[in-house]
RNA sequence: GGGGUAGUAGGGUAGCCUGGUCCAUCCUAGAGCGUUUGGGACGCUUUGACGGCGGUUCGAAUCCGCCCUACCCCA
């Protein structure tokens, strides 16, 4: 496939002539990625921010229908061996003040319910800002034998937490929408981290089919989930550099065992403390796409939870517009019958105002047919890469199913390639500054104490994600702390969304 | 937590310093009609706004106070 050239040069003479235009009603160029996603996210009609509500947000149709398709990818992935539920919003004060650590975590950002209408209520509820306290009580109800586990649960909830950073949308909310909790019950400590084993796995085939890459690394103690023994977490990185957490497997041992009772009768008939997991992932995925795929243009949507992942855009010239019209619809139908989500654009508007409206909302592939594509049995093919290729009308169904794979890798190696590129080794303070600087994120050998961690955060004003970091472009091959000297370990170390 | 800046149609803005000719400018979006349609069409007609409350004044988008909201910087 060739390049769009000539599609290129024409923008610019475009923008020489108008220099106006570009100001008047455009995107921001995504090197501003601040400015980029606050407008993208009207502009493509995914969140409407304007909520009365401090980190409160609105999904758009268009948004929502994004989301639904990635959180079908997820569900399809977890129902494997996990089962679906539902859990309450509330908690009450009683249960949710019972795990001391747990609370510490969450005390300062916690909604309460404290009325019934106009009456006080005796027990608060506390909206959940996780649902371990909502779950655990009922897991203790629910385990009674080894052979109750593994239990594996999740679900798909809104929460709430009452943030006092800054809010973005997607990102850090008061309201977290679309919050992908999995809890998970074992009877020994060692199957529970196979658990975390098999639930990293999940993620990064998640992420896989997203195109999106991820870091997998170990929080430092201080900066686990509340109440576990050790958190594993999910970065990826955005275009300005920040890292983005987007997603987080606990280990939680038997902390919450013990405090909810959630105890199984093994095969010598004695109780035993069951282990347990936990696994989250938010909307925060969505906000990954967006920023990790997007372009100048606009959106760039994974082709398989792109919302329409072809769009056909009749060319409608001179008398042939029934003529076309029903061409056009005629594949719709067979793409359509071949599975792929097509939609249509009938509209009365220019064709060019047509490709720029659904490049700038992600559509992965557009075909265009006119007059001249039907006489010769020709469909033109363009992917939302720049990428132009006439295909053959006859077996069109099977060459689209290629044309959208070789879409998701590409996006795959250019999202890999700008990782690769931004994690930097760095062996001095200043090193990791600079790093920092230029949007990278540093790899640093680190001793492992809090004090020298500490000393790396406020030194060079960073966050460290974490140690034992599975990626093809880190290598563990040690070294010595920047701080105090001793032995250290393979680090990262970045600034944090 | 501390400081700063700003709130004018759906979005973006002019007007504010120096109160009156502002029934508020322009761009964009929306509605209607017509001509168009292979990379953001054009003409004509048209809907739509001064964040909230109070004060000063003959008169407030404009000055003052409080509140709310948003954004930026620092810790």
């Amino acid at each position: 496939m060739s390049r769009l050239l000539l599609h290129l040069t024409s923008y610019k003479w475009w923008f020489k002539v108008f220099p106006m235009a570009e100001d008047a009603d455009t995107l921001p160029p995504k090197a501003q990625f601040s400015e980029w996603y606050n407008d993208i996210l009207w502009r493509a009609e995914i969140m409407d921010v304007r909520y009365p509500v401090k980190g409160l947000y609105v999904w758009y149709p268009y948004g929502f229908a994004l989301r639904k398709h990635v959180y079908q990818r997820l569900r399809d992935l977890l129902d494997r061996e996990h089962q679906e539920a539902l859990f309450p919003l509330l908690i009450p004060e009683h249960e949710f003040m019972k795990e001391a650590e747990h609370i510490k975590g969450f005390e300062d950002e916690v909604y309460w319910v404290t009325h019934g209408g106009t009456t006080p209520l005796e027990v608060k509820l506390a909206l959940r800002p996780t649902s371990e306290t909502a779950i655990y009580p009922m897991y203790a109800l629910w385990v009674r034998s080894h052979a109750d586990l593994p239990l594996r649960i999740y679900q798909i909830v809104n929460t709430f937490r009452y943030e006092t950073k800054q809010t973005r949308p997607l990102i850090r909310l008061r309201e977290i929408t679309s919050f992908m909790e999995s809890h998970t019950v074992h009877a020994t400590w060692d199957d529970a981290e196979s658990q975390v084993e098999s639930e990293i796995a999940l993620t990064r085939e998640f992420y896989e089919s997203l195109s999106i890459p991820v870091i997998v690394s170990k929080r430092p103690d201080w900066d686990k989930f509340p109440g576990a023994d050790y958190t594993i977490a999910f970065d990826t990185v955005m275009p300005n550099g920040r890292t983005l957490q987007i997603g987080t497997v606990h280990h939680l041992g038997t902390h919450f065992s013990k405090t909810f009772g959630i105890t199984y009768e093994d095969e010598k008939g004695e109780q035993q403390l069951a282990n347990q997991t936990c696994y989250g992932i938010s909307e925060r995925c969505i906000a990954a796409i967006i920023g990790v795929h997007g372009d100048d243009r606009g959106l760039i949507l994974p082709p398989p939870v792109a919302t329409t992942q072809i769009v056909i855009v009749p060319i409608l010239i001179g008398k042939r517009h029934e003529d076309v019209l029903a061409a056009a619809q005629n594949l719709e139908e067979e793409l359509k019958a071949a599975g792929h989500r097509v939609r249509t654009d009938n509209r009365d508007m220019r064709p060019g105002a047509k490709y720029y409206w659904w490049e700038l909302r992600g559509v992965p592939l557009r075909l265009e047919l006119g007059p001249r594509d039907i006489d010769a049995g020709k469909v033109i093919a363009v992917t939302r890469l720049g990428e132009k290729v006439s295909l053959d009308r006859t077996g069109i169904a099977g060459s689209v199913k290629q044309v959208l794979a070789a879409i998701s890798q590409a996006m795959k190696a250019k999202a890999e390639e700008h990782v690769k590129r931004s994690l930097q080794p760095a062996t001095t303070i200043d090193a990791i500054t600079t790093a920092l600087n230029a949007g990278r994120v540093a790899v640093v050998p680190w001793c492992g104490d809090r004090a020298c961690g500490d000393a790396i955060e406020e030194k060079a004003d960073s966050s460290i994600l974490g140690t034992e970091v599975r990626s093809p472009y880190v290598s563990d091959t040690g070294g010595f702390c920047v701080i105090c000297g001793k032995p250290g370990k393979a680090t990262l170390v970045g600034r944090t969304y």
